[in-house]
DNA sequence: GTAACTGCAAAGACTTTGCAATCCC
DNA sequence: GGGATTGCAAAGTCTTTGCAGTTAC
């Protein structure tokens, strides 16, 4: 799962992830640069708690482990930023992506089996990002969730009735 | 909270519920029943939780009361059937809305102190709806939420920073 | 009659909190 | 040095599940 960004672009990114904990007065301590670190090999999408194991697995010893409080309170953080965001739910949990590496792209759910289809509409975005302005908040990132009955589950649904 | 649709457009709503849950040949019971109605006495936006007590508050005796595992489920169809939806998450709660009360709003989220503004973009509906049609999902609803910093908490962090 | 549905109680899971110890700036 | 941040362990919630009994159709 590793490997979705060339070395130095990946770099560039944690730079500015970096850059901008900096502007906003937090401090770099290593539980964070290590969440962030990982973060940077994961993946496209996350779900905290595989998160929290993942790290938990790659580390040496117990040490220099971010504990689970830490993971989610930097992710937390990492939302406020901008650079990751809850895209769906699960069952009981809540998946992330990691926006710097996925583009701006939607998801049609299906509500019977929960399959995903995912597209793209940069009209959406335009739109959003003018409403934010024009309100005067600051635009973080935005996310859209269309559900429906996937193909399948729909001939099943009408098969029956 | 009540009153939200004169009696006669609640009956309409209420019969037009029922129909779908027939077609979908699910069976009309005592505990559906109650869950429906409660919930078209409750209001537009509601808490799984909250709806449990409220609907657990009103009913005279246990025996007429739905448990809340089936509010849970009740919940659940409804959703697939396109009435109910979930908007936002509060804390560890779900916020969900009830569709046919609301029209079709989005949420502009403060993710410093989550304040909402809310606003209407009437394009984006229609984008959405052929987007499911051309992949021959069964659009059921959508939900867009902007996530930024409001002006307050904005000032607030450029004061900071 | 029978498949669908409910209620109960408990389990399961994710997420948050309080507080003392620690660390970055 | 001092305030922000961490870790620990535990609590707190929301949500789901299994199963025996019940019910709508």
């Amino acid at each position: 799962m590793p490997k979705h960004l060339d070395p130095a672009k990946k770099l560039k990114l944690r730079e500015e992830i970096l850059q901008r904990m900096r502007e906003r007065g937090l401090k770099l301590t290593a539980s964070r640069l290590k969440v962030v670190d990982h973060l940077l090999e994961y993946g496209k999408h996350f779900e905290i708690e595989d998160l929290v194991l993942w790290i938990r697995e790659r580390c040496k010893n117990r040490r220099e482990c971010p504990s689970r409080p830490t993971v989610y309170r930097t992710v937390k953080l990492l939302e406020e930023l901008g650079f990751v965001k809850p895209v769906l739910k699960q069952g009981t949990r809540t998946v992330y992506e990691f926006i710097p590496l996925t583009g701006e792209h939607y998801h049609l759910l299906c509500l019977k089996c929960g399959r995903l289809y995912e597209f793209e509409e940069p009209t959406i975005a335009s739109i959003v990002k003018e409403v934010a302005r024009r309100v005067d908040y600051k635009y973080i990132h935005h996310h859209l969730e269309v559900c429906g009955i996937c193909p399948d589950c729909r001939r099943e649904l009408e098969g029956e009735g």
